[in-house]
DNA sequence: CGATATTTTGGAAACGATACCAATCTTGCG
DNA sequence: CGCAAGATTGGTATCGTTTCCAAAATATCG
């Protein structure tokens, strides 16, 4: 702690060296410095080289906070997040990230653990930050005080599978559930499944909202029944239905999870309650998930290119700050069946109207 | 892109409120708002009054940019990480994030990809946005960029499960490998194994060189044989470097997997060969995957809590701003076996020396 | 060669806050 | 009541850039 170099102390460090010092020793005033710097168009090859000489002397790093307030701009976007620490949204946010980089800007990351509440507090805080922009994959579409803290940040805004009907600069980037859920269901049809369950996330949330929509349309039109068990993203509503929909007097011979965090909840109950995939019921989760591949059976799997969706996001912000008008940009999802997926085995199974 | 409301594209918005402009509307000086906001001693009630009237009236929210100019800190930290999709990145990213945040910090993540010039190029980065601090989890330990970039930064830094001889304000979170993989090859060792393999990560990263090292200490304590594969952490070496261990003119009959990505590659050497776990082989891996509960068998694994090493980060680092001495901490690792270990076959095992 | 036109350069004023200093206003007390 | 000590306040410089404007230097041309 005592230092035993008197004299040291006194000196915080050496300090950072700024463009007034750049442009001392290059002798010059300070807006040469920087007209050179950031390649304007009238300057003299001999100023340029007595600047960037200097510049190299003195290893000067521009300082990019003093840049920010000065241009009004900090080549920095803020990317709200529920949980980092969920794969989906890690594979986003690796896309976008990069993406963004290659284009200078850097990323803000923030988790607002599916709170609606944290995700308007980060929305300002991004917003006091100065942010250029946002990218939202928000923990509810509507609720009111992240409506009002998206709208005062008056800022162009990216959402992440999400819907919002809000005046704006706001572009989004949506998965297509609708054919990877039909697609699934058409299969688990085709193998008689005649009852087939949805344990879902949130319905104030995109995906879950259309997966939810498109079961049930899919299901009608193939003269079937669907049911839906909405909830939470999580184990725990995921263990919670299943025991619900095992529960029922005719329970589905199929079941879809509506996440992988759904997926291990419903495993959990289906190996607690002794019912065998696919023998008892099949079973089809969406998104797929790393060692899917080695569970016995695997399960089928509704996919999407989460990287992808994190790049696009980032290409359609950074369109938003070029200046064009906000849009939406789609990617697929695919079905990827596979032996989770079998016939219904009739049991007692009633033919229902 | 005309708009055809005419005077609108003129005014940019309300741009944003000042706190000249709060002041002007108080009546008072802005040093005087200034001093409200910041919460300085010697206000009185009635200036207090104005101001805050004023700040709600007009619905101001100071600029932090601005802040960090004059005040010098951005109360920003930059986390470096290889790969952000990687679970055990992401739930560290948000352990940190989240105890950062709620110390007032904010989080600017980048992904190095894990290369080691990248790691370089994005600490520069971060030292020109000024940020307070850094938590690096880096590509490599001993690159000279990286050394370079991190020595020149001058900033408080807190390596996550690496080591680097620096000086500086460096603090660093170790995870305790040696407990966990010393207590995973003895119960190997009783089940009778004498010739456990591990399929590493990189050697210059420490959670692969002090695995390796364990490993070959208790093997030679319990006098069986040790190998050590070192490759990156990915699928492919996996795959690789077990079907160069299973190509032994006497393979191992244990295989410790140096983390998630390699015991992907892994389990797809040992189904391509057709060897079961754990009757030809037992398997270990390191760090718990989410469905590895419903892999049959179960893997083992050695196990260790990332969320909280993420907490432990942060909070090293936000001692290191607040002044205090660089240290390190230290998280236990747990071994939890499963039925992915198993006794020995003896088929054509002879005994070594 | 002188007078415009055109580059090139330096100086000063921002960007939006904070912090120092000095001026003013209260108080307390002899 | 007068004055020193303390509490409050306003004004100004500053953080490190960029950008506008005008001055200086150079080029162009009849």
């Amino acid at each position: 702690m005592a230092s035993s170099s008197p004299g040291f102390a006194k000196r915080p460090s050496v300090s950072r060296i700024s463009m007034q010092e750049v442009a001392q020793r290059a002798g010059v005033a300070a807006s040469s410095v920087s007209r050179v710097l950031s390649g304007h168009p009238n300057v003299s090859d001999i100023m340029r080289n007595r600047v960037l000489d200097a510049v190299a002397a003195l290893g000067y790093e521009p300082d990019l906070v003093a840049q920010s307030l000065r241009r009004g701009a900090t080549m920095t976007v803020g990317f709200v997040v529920g949980n980092i620490s969920n794969p989906l949204l890690s594979e986003i946010a690796l896309g976008a990230e990069t993406h963004l980089r290659e284009a200078g800007y850097s990323m803000l990351l923030v988790n607002s653990m599916n709170k609606p509440d944290l995700d308007a507090e980060h929305i300002r805080l991004l917003a006091q930050r100065r942010v250029d922009g946002l990218l939202l994959s928000l923990a509810s579409e509507d609720s009111p005080g992240t409506l009002d803290a998206v709208s005062r940040a008056e800022l162009p805004v990216v959402l992440v599978d999400r819907e919002m009907t809000l005046r704006g600069s706001i572009s989004a980037v949506y998965a297509e559930h609708e054919t990877g859920v039909e697609a699934a269901v058409r299969e688990l049809a085709l193998h008689g499944h005649r009852r087939i369950a949805l344990v879902n996330g949130p319905s104030d949330l995109r995906p879950a909202r259309v997966r939810a929509n498109t079961l049930r349309r899919v299901a009608r039109q193939l003269g079937i029944t669907s049911v839906v068990r909405s909830g939470s993203f999580t184990t725990e509503h995921g263990e919670a239905a299943t025991e619900s929909l095992l529960a029922m007097a005719e329970p589905p011979t199929a079941i879809v999870a509506g996440s992988n965090q759904i997926l291990v909840g419903v495993l959990r109950e289906l190996r607690r309650a002794h019912r065998r995939v696919p023998d008892d019921v099949s079973l089809i989760t969406c998104d797929e998930v790393p060692l899917a591949e080695f569970l016995e059976p695997p399960i089928a799997a509704i996919e999407r290119d989460h990287h992808e969706m994190g790049v696009i996001a980032a290409s359609l912000l950074l369109e938003l700050l070029s200046g064009t008008a906000p849009r939406t940009r789609t990617i697929p999802t695919t079905f990827k069946t596979s032996a989770s997926v079998g016939p219904v085995k009739d049991k007692n199974e009633y033919r229902k109207v």
